[in-house]
Order: structure tokens, then C-alpha cells, then sequence
DNA sequence: GTGCTAGTTAGCAATCAATGCAGATTAGCA
DNA sequence: TGCTAATCTGCATTGATTGCTAACTAGCAC
């Protein structure tokens, strides 16, 4: 994801406005890599700004998103999270605590897949499933 | 997922009742390749035996699933899915129309994975994205 | 076969995540 | 400074799934 300032520009540019609630998600997502669901985020943005409501981080998640700044993962189990690192990358998740961590998969190119019968692949998600180190 | 009679016989062995419903839903899972949801298989179970209550639907294939009989796929949008095979596959998923399909998949335990960092990895699950043949 | 009872079913309420909607508000520009 | 399209909030609604409970029944004992 691009930074608050680069955001700024790239929303003006799309005739979209920037909003202090838009700037504060801005910087909440900047570098995060806790991979949070919309409702954790909401939570954080509340403290710095009493009132920002959950559908208005829904709706700038979902912008991010579809400018390409946002990945959404989903673990299997609960809320979609979000993801600012939209390099080339999977994960692995926690069954104990839900923790999801960045991996980075070499070999993934190599996967030979069996029974594709005219399915064309346009892109790999891989989940890893295990316990993190706390939950061992 | 085993025979509708070897069910038969391991629910009882289990303790569980072995009802019409569940018979029924034996029957519809049994070499099932089309990973339906709850809801589709509702459908098709109220089709032959009209009352069937969705709980009932959800409630048999949960249990199923504790037995080790089903596996629950979630592709990332929509009702979760229940797969009767239980073998070592991953899936393919049509971005347009959501058809789901088995794939095996060589050279997944040849995966470099880096960034683990403590996890200790059960299972994977690969998901690939892409269209089928149909919506190509 | 009859009766008992623990387990099951159906139906509906409740929950959770996410989206739809509309009136009040405001960023960005002239 | 004023205009207006975009945004925000709060609430209603949807969709998937689970919780709850009174009525029912499979499976067992007699
Ligand atoms: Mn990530
Ligand atoms: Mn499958
Ligand atoms: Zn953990
Ligand atoms: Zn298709």
C-alpha cells in the first residue's frame, strides 16, 4: 500500500476526497501487519476519533481495495481481514489465537496440477494452518 | 466419505441415530463431486423428502464433518461448501461462475516456505483462482 | 410387539458479517 | 464565500449459520 501522503494524491486524482476519516485509516493500514478485520480496525480508528463509524471503514477499505492498494484474505473462519502488503505472498494462520503471519513461498511456480481439465489458473492463494509460536 | 451402509453402521457405533434425513443426506454426499453448499443440498433433499428442515441439513453434515467424513471448503465468497473427498486435493475455483473443482497438486510438500518464524505448520490448503472452461 | 428414553427434527429466533439506504455534513473548487 | 458532488453516520436489511425447544422417533429392553 502506497503511504497517507501518496494516498492522498492518488484519492484526489480519482475525484475521491480525503477525508480526516479517510487519512486516519490511511495511517492505521501504513505498514500494518496484523492483517485486522474491518471491526478491529474500527476499534483503533475509535480511540483517535470517537464517532468515525463502522460502515465508513468498510467503505475506505473497499476503495483501497479496488485501487489495488488492499489485498482481502480470508482465513476460513470469521471476518475478512485486510492486508497492505499486496507483494506476491501467502499465510500461514494460527489455529489457537486466529493470528494470521506473511510467508513467502518459493516453489510455487512449480506446483504441478492434476485435474484441471480446461480450467485456466489465473492466480494461487495458499493457507497454512498450524500454531504459532505462543500457542504451541 | 465412506458408503451410505458403512455410515449407517459408524453412526450406531457412534451412538447417533441413523434417521431417513440422514440416510438421505448419505445418499446425496455419497461420491458427491460437485461441493455444494448447505443450501444446495437443502434443495435437493427437500426434493425427495419435503419438510426436511435446513437445520437438519446442516446439523447431519456438521457431524459428518466431526467424524472426519466431510471436509469444509471455503472459497472465499459465499456459503462454505462440503466435500466428500477426503483425499489430499486442493481446489480450483471459478472467478464467474463458482463451480468448484478437485485438483491434485504434485510438489506441495516441496514448498520453501519463508517467514514462518516459529509456526509449526498442520495442513495446507491451495486455492486456485481462475475461469473454467465453460466461461473461458 | 410394547413401552421407554435418549437422541433427533422442525421451526423459528438470534447472531455475525457485510451491504443498502437516505438525510445531514463537508471537501474541494470556482 | 458559496456551491455541489462526494462522503459520513446511523439504522435497516440481507445472507449464512447457530441457538433453542417442544414434538417426535430410533433403537433398545422387556
Ligand atoms: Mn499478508
Ligand atoms: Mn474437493
Ligand atoms: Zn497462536
Ligand atoms: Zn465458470
Amino acid at each position: 500500500m502506497k503511504s497517507p501522503t501518496e494516498l492522498t494524491e492518488a484519492f484526489r486524482a480519482n475525484g475521491l476526497k480525503v477525508t480526516p476519516q479517510r487519512q486516519l485509516l490511511f495511517r492505521l493500514m501504513h505498514g500494518n501487519t496484523m492483517h485486522p478485520t474491518a471491526d478491529a480496525l474500527f476499534s483503533e480508528a475509535s480511540a483517535q476519533m470517537p464517532g468515525i463509524s463502522l460502515r465508513t471503514v468498510y467503505q475506505t477499505l473497499t476503495d483501497l481495495a479496488s485501487m489495488g492498494e488492499l489485498r482481502l484474505i480470508d482465513v476460513g473462519a470469521g471476518a475478512v481481514r485486510f492486508d497492505p502488503n499486496v507483494d506476491d505472498h501467502h499465510h500461514v494462520v494460527c489455529q489457537a489465537c486466529g493470528d494470521v503471519r506473511d510467508v513467502y513461498v518459493a516453489g510455487s511456480q512449480q506446483l504441478r496440477i492434476d485435474g484441471l481439465d480446461g480450467f485456466a489458473v489465473d492466480s494461487t492463494s495458499i493457507l497454512f494452518h498450524g500454531s504459532c509460536a505462543k500457542c504451541a
